[in-house]
DNA sequence: GTTGATTGTTACCTTAATGTTATTAATTTT
DNA sequence: AAAATTAATAACATTAAGGTAACAATCAAC
Protein backbone atom coordinates (compact mmCIF):
# COMPACT_ATOMS: atom_id res chain seq x y z
CA UNK A 1 0.00 0.00 0.00
CA UNK A 2 1.17 3.00 -1.17
CA UNK A 3 1.51 6.48 1.54
CA UNK A 4 -0.67 8.39 0.11
CA UNK A 5 -3.62 5.74 0.29
CA UNK A 6 -3.43 5.23 4.19
CA UNK A 7 -6.46 7.46 6.29
CA UNK A 8 -5.01 8.66 9.11
CA UNK A 9 -8.63 10.02 11.08
CA UNK A 10 -7.60 12.16 13.97
CA UNK A 11 -9.77 13.67 16.80
CA UNK A 12 -8.80 16.43 19.21
CA UNK A 13 -11.24 18.96 20.59
CA UNK A 14 -8.08 21.53 20.08
CA UNK A 15 -7.45 23.27 17.22
CA UNK A 16 -3.91 23.97 17.66
CA UNK A 17 -3.02 20.13 17.83
CA UNK A 18 -5.21 18.85 15.08
CA UNK A 19 -3.07 21.34 12.75
CA UNK A 20 0.18 20.62 13.85
CA UNK A 21 -0.58 17.20 14.22
CA UNK A 22 -2.48 17.19 11.02
CA UNK A 23 0.59 18.89 8.98
CA UNK A 24 3.11 16.82 10.11
CA UNK A 25 1.44 14.09 8.99
CA UNK A 26 0.35 15.42 5.61
CA UNK A 27 3.38 16.20 4.95
CA UNK A 28 4.74 12.49 5.25
CA UNK A 29 2.35 12.00 2.38
CA UNK A 30 -0.57 10.26 4.64
CA UNK A 31 -4.05 11.33 4.01
CA UNK A 32 -5.09 12.86 6.95
CA UNK A 33 -9.28 13.02 7.89
CA UNK A 34 -10.01 15.43 11.39
CA UNK A 35 -12.78 15.37 13.46
CA UNK A 36 -13.17 18.12 16.82
CA UNK A 37 -14.87 15.44 19.32
CA UNK A 38 -15.39 11.80 20.45
CA UNK A 39 -19.52 11.93 18.19
CA UNK A 40 -18.01 13.13 14.84
CA UNK A 41 -14.52 10.93 15.41
CA UNK A 42 -16.87 7.92 15.56
CA UNK A 43 -18.94 8.97 12.36
CA UNK A 44 -15.78 9.61 10.60
CA UNK A 45 -14.39 6.40 11.19
CA UNK A 46 -17.57 4.65 10.23
CA UNK A 47 -17.50 6.42 7.02
CA UNK A 48 -13.97 6.78 5.72
CA UNK A 49 -12.35 3.18 7.31
CA UNK A 50 -8.58 4.97 8.14
CA UNK A 51 -5.97 2.75 8.92
CA UNK A 52 -4.98 4.37 11.84
CA UNK A 53 -6.96 6.53 14.01
CA UNK A 54 -5.44 8.81 16.68
CA UNK A 55 -7.50 10.01 19.33
CA UNK A 56 -7.28 12.41 21.92
CA UNK A 57 -8.48 10.95 25.52
CA UNK A 58 -9.83 14.33 27.29
CA UNK A 59 -12.21 15.40 25.28
CA UNK A 60 -15.85 16.91 25.49
CA UNK A 61 -19.13 15.18 25.03
CA UNK A 62 -17.69 12.09 24.36
CA UNK A 63 -13.74 11.33 25.65
CA UNK A 64 -11.66 8.76 23.96
CA UNK A 65 -12.22 5.96 25.67
CA UNK A 66 -15.91 5.80 25.06
CA UNK A 67 -15.00 6.44 21.15
CA UNK A 68 -12.49 3.93 21.17
CA UNK A 69 -14.66 1.54 22.39
CA UNK A 70 -17.42 2.35 20.17
CA UNK A 71 -14.83 1.79 17.46
CA UNK A 72 -13.84 -1.43 18.34
CA UNK A 73 -17.29 -2.74 18.46
CA UNK A 74 -16.96 -2.20 14.76
CA UNK A 75 -16.77 -5.46 12.73
CA UNK A 76 -15.42 -3.00 9.77
CA UNK A 77 -12.80 -1.29 11.94
CA UNK A 78 -11.20 -4.68 14.09
CA UNK A 79 -7.96 -3.91 12.30
CA UNK A 80 -7.56 0.07 12.48
CA UNK A 81 -4.96 0.99 14.59
CA UNK A 82 -5.91 3.03 17.72
CA UNK A 83 -3.38 5.35 19.33
CA UNK A 84 -4.24 7.82 21.86
CA UNK A 85 -2.94 10.83 22.87
CA UNK A 86 -2.33 11.71 26.86
CA UNK A 87 -0.60 13.82 28.94
CA UNK A 88 2.44 12.54 30.65
CA UNK A 89 1.37 11.25 34.21
CA UNK A 90 -1.93 10.46 33.17
CA UNK A 91 -1.76 7.01 34.00
CA UNK A 92 -5.69 6.55 34.75
CA UNK A 93 -6.28 6.77 30.74
CA UNK A 94 -3.54 4.85 29.74
CA UNK A 95 -4.50 1.58 31.54
CA UNK A 96 -7.87 2.34 31.07
CA UNK A 97 -6.98 3.01 27.34
CA UNK A 98 -5.23 -0.32 26.43
CA UNK A 99 -8.30 -1.79 28.04
CA UNK A 100 -10.78 -0.01 25.50
CA UNK A 101 -8.53 -1.70 23.07
CA UNK A 102 -6.20 1.15 22.08
CA UNK A 103 -2.82 -0.37 20.29
CA UNK A 104 -0.30 2.68 21.86
CA UNK A 105 -0.24 5.91 23.09
CA UNK A 106 1.04 9.47 22.26
CA UNK A 107 2.60 11.40 25.18
CA UNK A 108 1.71 15.55 25.07
CA UNK A 109 3.72 17.39 24.37
CA UNK A 110 3.60 16.22 20.86
CA UNK A 111 7.13 16.10 19.58
CA UNK A 112 6.51 16.07 15.30
CA UNK A 113 9.74 13.80 15.17
CA UNK A 114 8.60 11.15 17.52
CA UNK A 115 5.07 11.18 16.67
CA UNK A 116 6.09 10.51 12.78
CA UNK A 117 8.10 7.75 13.88
CA UNK A 118 5.53 6.74 16.06
CA UNK A 119 3.12 6.43 13.32
CA UNK A 120 5.49 5.07 11.04
CA UNK A 121 6.29 1.84 13.44
CA UNK A 122 2.70 1.48 14.00
CA UNK A 123 1.70 1.34 10.26
CA UNK A 124 5.04 -0.86 9.70
CA UNK A 125 3.00 -3.32 12.38
CA UNK A 126 -0.22 -3.15 10.57
CA UNK A 127 1.31 -3.90 6.97
CA UNK A 128 3.15 -6.47 8.01
CA UNK A 129 -0.11 -8.66 9.42
CA UNK A 130 -1.22 -9.30 6.03
CA UNK A 131 -0.11 -12.77 5.15
CA UNK A 132 2.72 -13.67 2.73
CA UNK A 133 1.61 -14.35 -0.68
CA UNK A 134 2.45 -18.11 -1.18
CA UNK A 135 1.01 -20.94 -2.63
CA UNK A 136 1.32 -24.71 -1.86
CA UNK A 137 1.34 -27.74 -3.94
CA UNK A 138 2.06 -31.17 -2.19
CA UNK A 139 5.82 -30.66 -1.10
CA UNK A 140 6.41 -27.79 -3.34
CA UNK A 141 6.24 -24.25 -1.56
CA UNK A 142 6.17 -20.87 -3.32
CA UNK A 143 6.39 -17.60 -2.22
CA UNK A 144 5.98 -15.05 -4.99
CA UNK A 145 6.70 -12.56 -2.28
CA UNK A 146 10.70 -13.64 -2.09
CA UNK A 147 10.86 -15.20 -5.22
CA UNK A 148 11.94 -18.39 -3.89
CA UNK A 149 10.34 -21.77 -3.61
CA UNK A 150 10.86 -24.62 -1.18
CA UNK A 151 11.22 -28.09 -2.88
CA UNK A 152 11.30 -30.82 -0.87
CA UNK A 153 12.19 -29.39 1.99
CA UNK A 154 15.15 -27.08 0.17
CA UNK A 155 15.27 -23.37 -0.95
CA UNK A 156 15.81 -22.71 -4.75
CA UNK A 157 16.18 -19.34 -6.08
CA UNK A 158 14.97 -19.08 -9.08
CA UNK A 159 15.60 -16.86 -12.20
CA UNK A 160 12.41 -14.50 -12.68
CA UNK A 161 11.11 -16.97 -16.22
CA UNK A 162 11.65 -19.79 -14.47
CA UNK A 163 9.82 -18.57 -11.51
CA UNK A 164 6.88 -17.22 -13.94
CA UNK A 165 6.66 -20.85 -15.54
CA UNK A 166 6.64 -22.52 -12.88
CA UNK A 167 3.96 -20.41 -10.98
CA UNK A 168 1.73 -20.41 -13.62
CA UNK A 169 1.72 -24.04 -14.12
CA UNK A 170 1.71 -24.70 -10.36
CA UNK A 171 -1.05 -22.80 -9.96
CA UNK A 172 -3.62 -25.33 -11.67
CA UNK A 173 -1.96 -28.67 -10.74
CA UNK A 174 -3.02 -31.39 -13.42
CA UNK A 175 -4.12 -28.55 -15.79
CA UNK A 176 -2.54 -28.59 -19.23
CA UNK A 177 -1.25 -25.02 -20.30
CA UNK A 178 -1.21 -24.80 -24.01
CA UNK A 179 2.32 -22.91 -25.36
CA UNK A 180 -0.01 -19.78 -26.38
CA UNK A 181 -1.02 -19.82 -23.21
CA UNK A 182 2.43 -19.81 -21.33
CA UNK A 183 3.74 -17.49 -23.49
CA UNK A 184 0.88 -15.03 -23.14
CA UNK A 185 1.00 -15.05 -19.20
CA UNK A 186 5.29 -15.86 -18.98
CA UNK A 187 6.08 -13.33 -22.13
CA UNK A 188 3.34 -11.52 -22.91
CA UNK A 189 1.65 -11.68 -26.55
CA UNK A 190 3.95 -8.38 -27.89
CA UNK A 191 6.91 -10.24 -27.21
CA UNK A 192 7.99 -13.20 -29.81
CA UNK A 193 10.42 -15.54 -28.76
CA UNK A 194 11.45 -18.48 -31.27
CA UNK A 195 10.08 -22.07 -30.91
CA UNK A 196 12.23 -24.03 -28.44
CA UNK A 197 12.15 -21.15 -25.96
CA UNK A 198 9.57 -22.66 -23.59
CA UNK A 199 11.32 -26.56 -23.90
CA UNK A 200 14.17 -24.54 -22.65
CA UNK A 201 13.23 -23.48 -19.77
CA UNK A 202 11.10 -26.35 -18.79
CA UNK A 203 14.02 -28.43 -18.71
CA UNK A 204 15.87 -25.97 -16.72
CA UNK A 205 12.80 -26.47 -14.03
CA UNK A 206 13.36 -30.31 -14.61
CA UNK A 207 16.62 -29.99 -13.42
CA UNK A 208 15.99 -28.45 -10.47
CA UNK A 209 12.54 -29.91 -9.51
CA UNK A 210 12.79 -33.48 -10.49
CA UNK A 211 11.76 -34.80 -14.31
CA UNK A 212 8.39 -36.42 -13.42
CA UNK A 213 6.86 -33.03 -11.97
CA UNK A 214 6.45 -31.69 -15.79
CA UNK A 215 4.56 -33.77 -17.67
CA UNK A 216 4.62 -33.25 -21.79
CA UNK A 217 1.31 -32.94 -23.67
CA UNK A 218 2.42 -33.89 -27.31
CA UNK A 219 0.53 -31.16 -29.62
CA UNK A 220 -0.82 -29.55 -26.80
CA UNK A 221 1.44 -28.41 -23.94
CA UNK A 222 2.80 -29.09 -20.04
CA UNK A 223 1.22 -29.57 -16.95
CA UNK A 224 2.10 -29.77 -13.74
CA UNK A 225 1.56 -32.81 -11.34
CA UNK A 226 1.75 -33.02 -7.68
CA UNK B 1 10.39 -10.41 24.99
CA UNK B 2 8.31 -13.04 27.64
CA UNK B 3 7.11 -12.30 31.13
CA UNK B 4 9.48 -14.91 32.49
CA UNK B 5 12.45 -12.76 31.43
CA UNK B 6 11.37 -9.69 33.03
CA UNK B 7 13.03 -8.66 36.12
CA UNK B 8 11.39 -6.53 38.49
CA UNK B 9 13.37 -4.92 41.65
CA UNK B 10 11.55 -4.45 44.65
CA UNK B 11 12.91 -2.29 47.33
CA UNK B 12 11.35 -1.65 50.64
CA UNK B 13 12.04 -1.89 53.94
CA UNK B 14 8.77 -3.58 55.42
CA UNK B 15 9.10 -7.10 55.26
CA UNK B 16 4.95 -7.66 54.84
CA UNK B 17 5.64 -5.68 52.07
CA UNK B 18 8.01 -7.00 50.21
CA UNK B 19 6.20 -10.31 51.02
CA UNK B 20 2.83 -9.31 49.42
CA UNK B 21 4.02 -7.61 46.81
CA UNK B 22 6.87 -10.27 45.48
CA UNK B 23 4.36 -13.13 46.00
CA UNK B 24 1.89 -11.55 43.23
CA UNK B 25 4.39 -10.73 40.72
CA UNK B 26 6.14 -14.08 41.14
CA UNK B 27 2.54 -15.30 40.31
CA UNK B 28 2.09 -13.47 37.20
CA UNK B 29 5.25 -14.71 36.26
CA UNK B 30 7.75 -12.15 36.58
CA UNK B 31 11.13 -12.54 37.81
CA UNK B 32 11.34 -10.80 41.55
CA UNK B 33 14.70 -9.58 42.96
CA UNK B 34 14.38 -7.57 46.60
CA UNK B 35 16.21 -5.20 48.39
CA UNK B 36 15.83 -3.92 51.94
CA UNK B 37 16.76 -0.71 51.60
CA UNK B 38 18.14 2.03 48.97
CA UNK B 39 21.56 1.41 49.58
CA UNK B 40 21.22 -2.21 48.65
CA UNK B 41 18.46 -1.22 45.96
CA UNK B 42 20.80 0.66 43.92
CA UNK B 43 23.11 -1.92 44.12
CA UNK B 44 21.17 -4.55 42.92
CA UNK B 45 19.98 -2.36 40.03
CA UNK B 46 23.54 -2.03 38.74
CA UNK B 47 23.86 -5.54 38.91
CA UNK B 48 20.72 -7.21 38.04
CA UNK B 49 19.17 -4.34 35.11
CA UNK B 50 15.71 -4.91 36.18
CA UNK B 51 12.90 -3.59 33.74
CA UNK B 52 11.27 -2.64 36.83
CA UNK B 53 11.93 -0.99 39.99
CA UNK B 54 9.13 -0.46 42.39
CA UNK B 55 11.06 1.91 45.42
CA UNK B 56 9.17 2.78 48.59
CA UNK B 57 9.49 6.59 49.41
CA UNK B 58 9.94 5.99 53.37
CA UNK B 59 13.28 4.12 54.11
CA UNK B 60 16.03 4.38 56.67
CA UNK B 61 19.68 5.23 55.52
CA UNK B 62 18.81 6.51 51.89
CA UNK B 63 15.15 7.04 50.79
CA UNK B 64 13.23 6.47 47.43
CA UNK B 65 13.83 9.14 46.28
CA UNK B 66 17.64 9.48 46.73
CA UNK B 67 17.78 5.93 45.60
CA UNK B 68 15.81 6.83 42.21
CA UNK B 69 18.10 9.93 41.52
CA UNK B 70 21.03 7.86 41.70
CA UNK B 71 19.75 5.35 39.37
CA UNK B 72 18.61 7.73 36.78
CA UNK B 73 22.58 8.89 36.51
CA UNK B 74 23.18 5.50 35.35
CA UNK B 75 23.49 5.17 32.02
CA UNK B 76 22.67 1.45 31.83
CA UNK B 77 19.13 2.05 33.31
CA UNK B 78 18.29 4.84 31.20
CA UNK B 79 15.19 3.04 30.14
CA UNK B 80 14.29 1.24 33.47
CA UNK B 81 10.69 2.43 34.71
CA UNK B 82 10.72 3.29 38.31
CA UNK B 83 7.60 3.63 40.07
CA UNK B 84 7.19 4.62 43.77
CA UNK B 85 5.18 3.29 46.53
CA UNK B 86 3.99 5.89 48.73
CA UNK B 87 1.35 6.50 51.21
CA UNK B 88 -2.05 8.06 50.87
CA UNK B 89 -2.01 11.58 50.79
CA UNK B 90 1.40 11.78 50.77
CA UNK B 91 1.46 14.60 47.44
CA UNK B 92 4.97 16.05 48.36
CA UNK B 93 6.89 12.70 47.26
CA UNK B 94 4.83 12.51 44.24
CA UNK B 95 6.22 15.56 43.24
CA UNK B 96 9.42 14.76 44.60
CA UNK B 97 9.36 11.20 43.00
CA UNK B 98 8.50 12.79 39.26
CA UNK B 99 10.97 15.50 39.68
CA UNK B 100 13.82 12.36 40.91
CA UNK B 101 12.71 10.55 38.07
CA UNK B 102 9.95 8.55 38.55
CA UNK B 103 7.14 6.97 36.30
CA UNK B 104 4.71 6.52 38.18
CA UNK B 105 3.35 5.74 41.62
CA UNK B 106 1.81 3.56 43.28
CA UNK B 107 -0.34 4.27 46.68
CA UNK B 108 -0.39 2.42 50.03
CA UNK B 109 -2.23 0.13 51.06
CA UNK B 110 -1.60 -1.99 48.13
CA UNK B 111 -4.62 -3.90 46.37
CA UNK B 112 -2.77 -6.88 44.65
CA UNK B 113 -5.19 -6.26 41.58
CA UNK B 114 -4.53 -2.98 41.08
CA UNK B 115 -0.83 -3.33 41.76
CA UNK B 116 -0.46 -6.13 39.19
CA UNK B 117 -2.67 -4.25 36.54
CA UNK B 118 -0.57 -1.48 37.01
CA UNK B 119 2.70 -3.40 36.40
CA UNK B 120 1.58 -4.80 33.09
CA UNK B 121 0.35 -1.47 31.99
CA UNK B 122 3.89 0.18 32.62
CA UNK B 123 5.72 -3.20 31.36
CA UNK B 124 3.84 -2.86 27.74
CA UNK B 125 4.11 0.88 27.67
CA UNK B 126 8.25 -0.05 27.94
CA UNK B 127 7.73 -2.71 25.59
CA UNK B 128 5.70 -0.65 22.93
CA UNK B 129 8.23 2.06 23.24
CA UNK B 130 10.97 -0.14 23.20
CA UNK B 131 9.94 -2.32 20.27
CA UNK B 132 8.52 0.33 18.38
CA UNK B 133 11.98 2.24 17.50
CA UNK B 134 13.91 -0.53 17.29
CA UNK B 135 14.27 -3.91 14.72
CA UNK B 136 15.91 -7.34 15.86
CA UNK B 137 17.35 -8.87 12.27
CA UNK B 138 19.41 -11.79 13.42
CA UNK B 139 22.75 -10.56 14.73
CA UNK B 140 21.65 -7.07 13.08
CA UNK B 141 20.13 -4.36 15.26
CA UNK B 142 18.41 -1.60 14.02
CA UNK B 143 17.33 1.67 15.79
CA UNK B 144 15.40 4.09 13.58
CA UNK B 145 15.04 6.72 16.32
CA UNK B 146 18.86 7.48 16.39
CA UNK B 147 19.90 6.10 12.65
CA UNK B 148 22.58 4.05 13.87
CA UNK B 149 22.63 -0.19 13.49
CA UNK B 150 24.81 -2.93 15.71
CA UNK B 151 26.26 -5.16 13.43
CA UNK B 152 28.22 -8.24 14.51
CA UNK B 153 28.29 -6.41 17.59
CA UNK B 154 30.13 -3.58 16.16
CA UNK B 155 28.30 -0.48 16.18
CA UNK B 156 27.69 1.76 12.80
CA UNK B 157 26.33 5.01 12.00
CA UNK B 158 25.27 4.61 8.05
CA UNK B 159 23.95 8.12 5.74
CA UNK B 160 20.50 8.24 5.82
CA UNK B 161 19.59 6.65 2.60
CA UNK B 162 21.74 3.66 2.85
CA UNK B 163 20.17 3.45 6.48
CA UNK B 164 16.47 3.54 4.57
CA UNK B 165 17.10 1.33 2.24
CA UNK B 166 18.63 -1.32 4.70
CA UNK B 167 16.17 -0.61 6.69
CA UNK B 168 13.21 -1.16 4.29
CA UNK B 169 15.34 -4.77 2.88
CA UNK B 170 15.84 -5.64 6.83
CA UNK B 171 11.82 -5.01 7.68
CA UNK B 172 11.25 -8.10 6.28
CA UNK B 173 14.33 -10.53 5.88
CA UNK B 174 13.95 -12.80 2.41
CA UNK B 175 11.43 -10.88 0.92
CA UNK B 176 12.47 -9.88 -2.15
CA UNK B 177 11.68 -5.68 -2.60
CA UNK B 178 11.50 -4.98 -6.18
CA UNK B 179 13.36 -1.99 -7.82
CA UNK B 180 10.01 0.29 -7.73
CA UNK B 181 9.16 -0.38 -4.11
CA UNK B 182 12.53 0.49 -3.07
CA UNK B 183 11.99 3.61 -4.64
CA UNK B 184 9.43 4.36 -3.81
CA UNK B 185 9.80 3.70 -0.23
CA UNK B 186 13.03 5.29 -0.23
CA UNK B 187 13.00 7.59 -2.85
CA UNK B 188 9.28 8.81 -2.88
CA UNK B 189 7.48 8.14 -5.80
CA UNK B 190 7.51 11.81 -7.19
CA UNK B 191 11.52 12.03 -7.11
CA UNK B 192 13.18 10.30 -10.55
CA UNK B 193 16.93 9.04 -9.67
CA UNK B 194 18.82 7.86 -12.46
CA UNK B 195 18.91 3.82 -12.73
CA UNK B 196 22.10 2.64 -11.31
CA UNK B 197 21.19 4.54 -8.02
CA UNK B 198 20.18 1.93 -6.04
CA UNK B 199 23.21 -0.51 -7.18
CA UNK B 200 25.27 2.01 -5.61
CA UNK B 201 23.55 2.11 -2.47
CA UNK B 202 22.80 -1.46 -2.05
CA UNK B 203 26.89 -1.90 -2.87
CA UNK B 204 28.20 0.29 -0.27
CA UNK B 205 26.00 -1.49 2.34
CA UNK B 206 27.25 -4.86 0.92
CA UNK B 207 30.91 -3.19 2.19
CA UNK B 208 29.57 -2.46 5.39
CA UNK B 209 27.59 -5.29 6.28
CA UNK B 210 28.76 -7.90 4.10
CA UNK B 211 28.38 -9.44 0.64
CA UNK B 212 26.16 -12.03 1.59
CA UNK B 213 23.10 -10.24 3.38
CA UNK B 214 22.23 -8.54 0.43
CA UNK B 215 20.81 -11.34 -2.41
CA UNK B 216 19.99 -9.91 -6.33
CA UNK B 217 17.50 -11.39 -7.86
CA UNK B 218 18.25 -10.46 -11.42
CA UNK B 219 15.22 -8.46 -13.13
CA UNK B 220 13.36 -8.04 -10.05
CA UNK B 221 15.06 -6.97 -6.99
CA UNK B 222 17.04 -7.09 -4.13
CA UNK B 223 16.35 -9.08 -0.62
CA UNK B 224 18.41 -9.07 2.76
CA UNK B 225 19.05 -12.49 4.15
CA UNK B 226 19.41 -13.17 7.88
C1' DG C 1 9.02 -50.28 -38.66
C1' DT C 2 9.21 -46.07 -41.10
C1' DT C 3 8.25 -41.43 -41.28
C1' DG C 4 7.30 -36.83 -40.03
C1' DA C 5 6.14 -33.92 -36.58
C1' DT C 6 7.06 -32.57 -32.02
C1' DT C 7 9.83 -32.12 -28.17
C1' DG C 8 14.47 -32.75 -25.58
C1' DT C 9 19.19 -31.45 -25.11
C1' DT C 10 23.38 -29.09 -25.46
C1' DA C 11 26.34 -25.47 -26.28
C1' DC C 12 26.78 -21.06 -27.43
C1' DC C 13 25.64 -16.24 -28.04
C1' DT C 14 23.37 -11.82 -27.14
C1' DT C 15 21.90 -8.58 -24.36
C1' DA C 16 19.56 -6.76 -20.50
C1' DA C 17 20.57 -6.15 -15.88
C1' DT C 18 23.62 -5.31 -12.42
C1' DG C 19 28.37 -4.27 -10.49
C1' DT C 20 32.09 -0.96 -10.12
C1' DT C 21 34.67 3.12 -10.01
C1' DA C 22 35.52 7.85 -10.57
C1' DT C 23 33.72 12.23 -10.71
C1' DT C 24 30.55 15.82 -9.83
C1' DA C 25 26.83 17.92 -7.26
C1' DA C 26 24.50 18.61 -3.15
C1' DT C 27 24.20 18.63 1.51
C1' DT C 28 25.69 18.93 6.18
C1' DT C 29 29.07 20.09 9.59
C1' DT C 30 32.46 22.87 11.51
C1' DA D 1 32.84 30.07 4.04
C1' DA D 2 35.62 25.94 4.15
C1' DA D 3 35.78 21.21 4.91
C1' DA D 4 33.81 16.94 5.08
C1' DT D 5 30.40 13.90 4.19
C1' DT D 6 26.80 12.02 1.37
C1' DA D 7 24.10 11.47 -2.92
C1' DA D 8 23.69 11.09 -7.73
C1' DT D 9 25.38 10.18 -12.14
C1' DA D 10 28.14 8.83 -15.95
C1' DA D 11 30.96 5.60 -18.03
C1' DC D 12 32.63 1.27 -18.28
C1' DA D 13 33.02 -3.80 -16.70
C1' DT D 14 30.89 -7.92 -15.49
C1' DT D 15 27.41 -11.25 -15.00
C1' DA D 16 23.93 -14.37 -15.90
C1' DA D 17 19.32 -14.60 -17.69
C1' DG D 18 17.23 -15.55 -21.66
C1' DG D 19 17.17 -16.87 -26.30
C1' DT D 20 18.64 -19.56 -30.30
C1' DA D 21 20.51 -22.90 -33.47
C1' DA D 22 21.63 -27.38 -34.35
C1' DC D 23 21.09 -31.82 -33.54
C1' DA D 24 19.10 -35.91 -30.96
C1' DA D 25 15.39 -38.36 -29.15
C1' DT D 26 10.66 -39.44 -28.92
C1' DC D 27 6.04 -40.33 -30.16
C1' DA D 28 2.03 -41.05 -33.03
C1' DA D 29 0.16 -42.25 -37.21
C1' DC D 30 0.30 -44.82 -41.05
Amino acid sequence: MKKKDIKILLVDDEPDILEIVGYNLSNEGYQVITAENGQEGVKKAKKELPHLIILDVMMPEMDGIEACEIIRKNPDLENTIVTFLTARGEDYSQVAGFDAGADDYITKPIKPKVLVSKVKALLRRFKEEDVADTLKVGSLVINRDEYKIISKGKELVLPRKEFELLSLLASKPGKVFKRDEILDSVWGNEVVVGGRTIDVHIRKLREKLGDKSFKTIKGVGYKFVD
